[in-house]
DNA sequence: ACACCTTGGTTCGAATTTGAACAACAGGAG
DNA sequence: CTCCTGTTGTTCAAATTCGAACCAAGGTGT
């Protein structure tokens, strides 16, 4: 049948953009996750969690959309929140027009501590990734990844 | 002290940079975890532990020059490799020069299972994210991230 | 009010990941 | 040869992750 034909596999720039992506893609995280861990204590899930909260409007968010702006699983973002809330940064409440929902909310803890780990953290970052490029190549990722992304947002939901 | 000068922020197009490609990483990953789970029966570092070894001199890598391929941890390699030895598609060999070194090597049944599982994780991978983007985009991100990659290996490894 | 289907979060078990500690060996300086 | 340092791969415990099952509650149509 036709649908069976040969698949395209990838020519060697597309292979070198794959490539480049998972592999920066992991060296990047091994790299941030050693970073805050020692300099703070946090993993990058976690940091991320009070990045989201805090540009939050009241510092808050619903369990349900922060799991989608973190892109991880609900189940997932319910064991760091806990974490989270053991160590006082982060904590939870009722969402009054939904018994159901559940807020996640910066402390003032939280606040302290993000302001404490974001420097360090901003400053690798820039270091191995932003500063490395172009501004041009700066623009690209952006509006290519971004492109990427929503069509998987989409997809996804669907 | 000069030093703890006000941390350079990132501006909209680089946070736009920088948040786009960790979403589109994340949400990248999810997808292709599921799609090779599903139709495979593999994770993605299982799949990519194939790939590797299928393209190496003799379908053998050694287990440290592996996990720097994969850009994981050693004790993590050797979790993988004991699946996939298990499963039948991956075998270990002694190194004949070095009593302490293992080979991980591509079993027959290994190849056909990547010939198998290759399709239609390749298809993805294109719909996805190959041919989402132009031509100039992906010579860009090539380039670019190729460039990051390089630079975290190098103080990676000092 | 009632049955019905969707949503929001948590719980649970299984799979995976990591760094540190370890044991065995390689490679070279003296 | 002998000591010393760096490698290699594994083991171990702890932390994390995910999906599936689950419960409680919202919202809808009748």
């Amino acid at each position: 049948m036709a649908s069976m034909n040969e698949p395209r596999w990838l020519d060697h720039d597309e292979m070198a953009a794959w490539r480049g992506f998972v592999t920066a893609s992991n060296l990047l995280n091994r790299r941030l996750e050693r970073q805050l861990k020692e300099d703070s204590g946090l993993s990058h899930t976690q940091y991320e969690i009070l990045v989201h909260l805090s540009a939050a409007p009241a510092g808050s968010l619903r369990m349900t959309e922060l799991a989608e702006k973190l892109v991880t699983s609900k189940s997932g973002l319910t064991y760091q929140v806990t974490q989270l809330e053991r160590m006082g940064l982060v904590g939870r409440r009722s969402c009054p027009s939904d018994v159901r929902g559940v807020f996640a909310e910066l402390t003032d803890q939280g606040r302290d501590m993000l302001r404490q780990a974001a420097p360090g953290h901003v400053a690798l970052v820039r270091e191995l990734l932003i500063d490395v490029l172009s501004r041009e190549q700066l623009a690209v990722l952006a509006e290519g990844l971004g492109e990427v992304s929503a069509r998987l947002r989409l997809d996804d939901g669907a």
